[in-house]
RNA sequence: GCCCCUGUAGCUCAAUUGGACAGAGCACUGGACUUCUAAUCCAACGGUUACAGGUUCGAGUCCUGUCAGGGGCGCCA
């Protein structure tokens, strides 16, 4: 916002600086600290700097005090809109009008509605890959953190206005789908999935896994897995459909997310055309085979002239079978010839950063123009108490329905004793959408490269920093605005004189916009989950210092379109952080 | 041995990307509900930003080194 004005003004003090033979490099504005009033910050610093460097004899704080008192004698009287101008500490301080900003801003939010911070349309296609399960097994805490960030990060790249592609690339093979169908067939033939049907296909999995350990068990699944490679049609069958209750699974899951996809890769489909592509590679002298003594790799490091910095990328083992870059490979060309894209983004764990750095490098020696569209969105893991990775074998996981089960009935014990007069509908539905909210935010509250780790008490604390504080906030903001009725101002006036926390609540919507594009660029819902918190921490305290309904009908019209907009702008962020927001609570 | 990430209040985390006085939540202490929903608010407490140098007018942020924790390095995914 204020485009116009920053430009306005730019250009007064450039030519000031042109007048006096100033080099006038690196103007720009910063907000100004210890709002009581808006305005526009400019640090006069980096111009004092550029003197200093060019051998002029100037003390840069000094000096930057005296232009910015220099350049305010200059401007003279504030421009319109502008109440006064400051010079201190070597920043020169424009300060709006406040009457005339609130009102600006307020409007602004109120006419675009759920558009507000949206930004125009790039015209880019962008595919974003994440969730990435494994079929037949458990769908644990570590899982929803990819889930809940790619997620958000689609979201904030569509508000951006990115097209976007939602891809999700399943683990439907290998050896933990031949142990999975190896324990059905032997223990539990016949059987099908229950109400959770992940949860359902873990325990098969789980007690599979333990089975494995039993040499003769193993010698079992070992032939089961032959079978399956010879494609027999009556195994091929079983892992069709099996791999089918592991989808709906799936689906039960992302549904209860909010999320969904625009394409499903599976491993299956990329992996006989990874091993013809391998095979072509070998042909063009890249990859060296060494079958059978030792497996087909890319000396990426000696293609490079690089030394332990790209290592070495085996693609196919010594037997011939596949590996994961086997099918990375083709399925990165996949994606680009599907669907023509102008950006690939990948949402894996950090542990595979140096896999992920090869993989694109091996696509760019390859000669594929596209190959530095390629991003790996890396994050760290979810870890329990004591640094102990989640791991289904270990038997270290908290899985996720367990979890949201837990926090469900937590948020409904609350839902009834506040407000008992609720239908049970009505109570589900919020505890459901508190409890997700609360696992959401406390995922997306951190930086993508910092480790969470998981405690249920923190994980179920409601209080304080959390998805339902700020809902909370919004269902307020929704409950002043159903009691006010049918009246809704399309505009009015504010005064000159506003409380701090209107105030505080007017200058945390203009960071929206600006926000919306940093978390954008930097895929870091992080800056939307603080937004959201600021507002509604600055709404609490709005609505216990000032009166929106009880108040003379000049406050409470200006009052009314700022809770208005506060809602609105609340909504905004929670929707892009896929948190929804209940009526009441 | 090499590479990457992290290190900020007792705990969990921020910090507008190099700017004004490093801020929140939790925990602990003391207050506020006949008033728009107290899942709230106010106050108090809490800091050598791991350490040592360097660059800069200015460093939690950048560069070098050290320490601590985590992760990764030719047939796991």
């Amino acid at each position: 916002m204020f485009e116009e004005e920053k430009s306005l003004i730019k250009n007064k003090i450039r030519k000031y600086l042109t007048e006096q033979c100033i080099e006038a490099s690196g103007l720009e504005f910063r907000q100004i600290p210890f709002s009581g009033e808006w305005g526009l910050a400019v640090p006069l610093f980096p111009i004092a700097a550029g003197e200093a460097r060019s051998g002029k004899k100037v003390i840069v704080p000094k000096r930057a005090q005296a232009l910015a008192e220099a350049i305010k004698e200059h401007i003279g009287e504030p421009p319109a809109g502008f109440s006064h101008i400051e010079a201190t500490n070597g920043y020169l301080n424009l300060f709006f009008t406040t009457s005339k900003y609130a009102k600006r801003v307020v409007d602004t939010v109120m006419d675009e509605g759920g558009n507000f911070g949206r930004g125009s349309d790039r015209n880019k296609k962008v595919m974003v890959e994440y969730s990435q399960p494994n079929t037949h097994k458990s769908f644990h805490v570590g899982h929803l953190r990819n889930v809940i960030l790619g997620g958000s990060v689609c979201r904030i790249l569509e508000f951006t206005g990115f097209e976007v592609i939602r891809a999700n690339y399943l683990g439907d093979i290998g050896l933990h789908v031949v142990k999975w169908m190896w324990n059905y067939l032997k223990n539990h033939a016949g059987e099908q999935p229950g109400e959770n049907k992940t949860h359902w296909m873990n325990d098969i999995y789980a007690e599979a896994d333990q089975l494995f350990q039993e040499p003769e068990n193993e010698a079992e699944v070992r032939a089961l897995y032959a079978r399956w490679n010879a494609k027999d049609p009556e195994i091929v069958a079983l892992w069709e459909k099996t791999r089918q209750w592991s989808l709906e699974g799936f689906e039960q899951i992302y549904e209860q997310l909010g999320e969904s996809f625009d394409r499903i890769y599976f491993e299956s489909e990329v992996e006989d055309s990874g091993i013809v592509f391998i095979e072509k590679l070998i042909e063009m002298g890249i990859a060296k085979d060494e079958r059978p003594e030792g497996p087909v790799f890319i000396d990426l490091d000696a293609i490079e002239g690089t030394q332990d910095e790209y290592r070495v990328l085996v693609v196919l083992r010594s037997d011939g079978s596949s590996l994961y870059a086997t099918k990375d490979l083709p399925l990165a060309i996949k994606k680009f010839e599907d669907y023509d894209l102008d950006e690939s983004i990948y949402v894996i764990d950090a542990r595979q950063s140096l896999y992920m750095k090869q993989v694109f490098k091996t696509l760019g020696i390859l000669g594929y123009e596209w190959a530095d569209k390629l991003y790996h969105l890396a994050y760290e893991l979810v870890n329990l108490p004591g640094n102990v990775t989640m791991a289904s074998r270990e038997g270290t996981v908290v899985l996720f329905d367990d979890l949201v089960i837990e926090a469900t009935s937590r948020a409904k014990a609350i839902v009834e004793a506040k407000n008992p007069e609720l239908t049970e509908a009505q109570k589900d539905a919020i505890a459901e959408a508190v409890a997700l909210g609360a696992l959401k935010y406390t995922m997306l509250s951190r930086d993508n490269m910092k480790v969470v780790t998981f405690d249920w008490d923190a994980a179920l604390d409601f209080n304080g920093q959390a998805a339902p504080y700020i809902q909370y906030a919004h269902v307020r903001a929704g409950s002043i605005l159903r009691k006010a009725g049918e009246e809704s101002p399309k505009t009015c006036e504010f005064p000159d004189e506003l409380e701090k926390s209107e105030v505080d609540l007017i200058e945390l919507m203009t960071r929206l916009p600006n926000e919306v594009q940093r978390a954008s660029s930097e895929f870091r819902p992080l800056a939307i989950a603080n937004l959201a918190f600021e507002m509604a921490k600055t709404f609490n305290d709005f609505y216990n210092t000032c009166q929106v309904l009880n108040t003379e009908p000049e406050i409470r019209a200006y009052r009314l379109r700022l809770v208005a907009a506060a809602k609105q702008v609340i909504a905004t962020c929670l929707n892009l952080l896929g948190i929804t927001a209940p009526g009441a609570m």
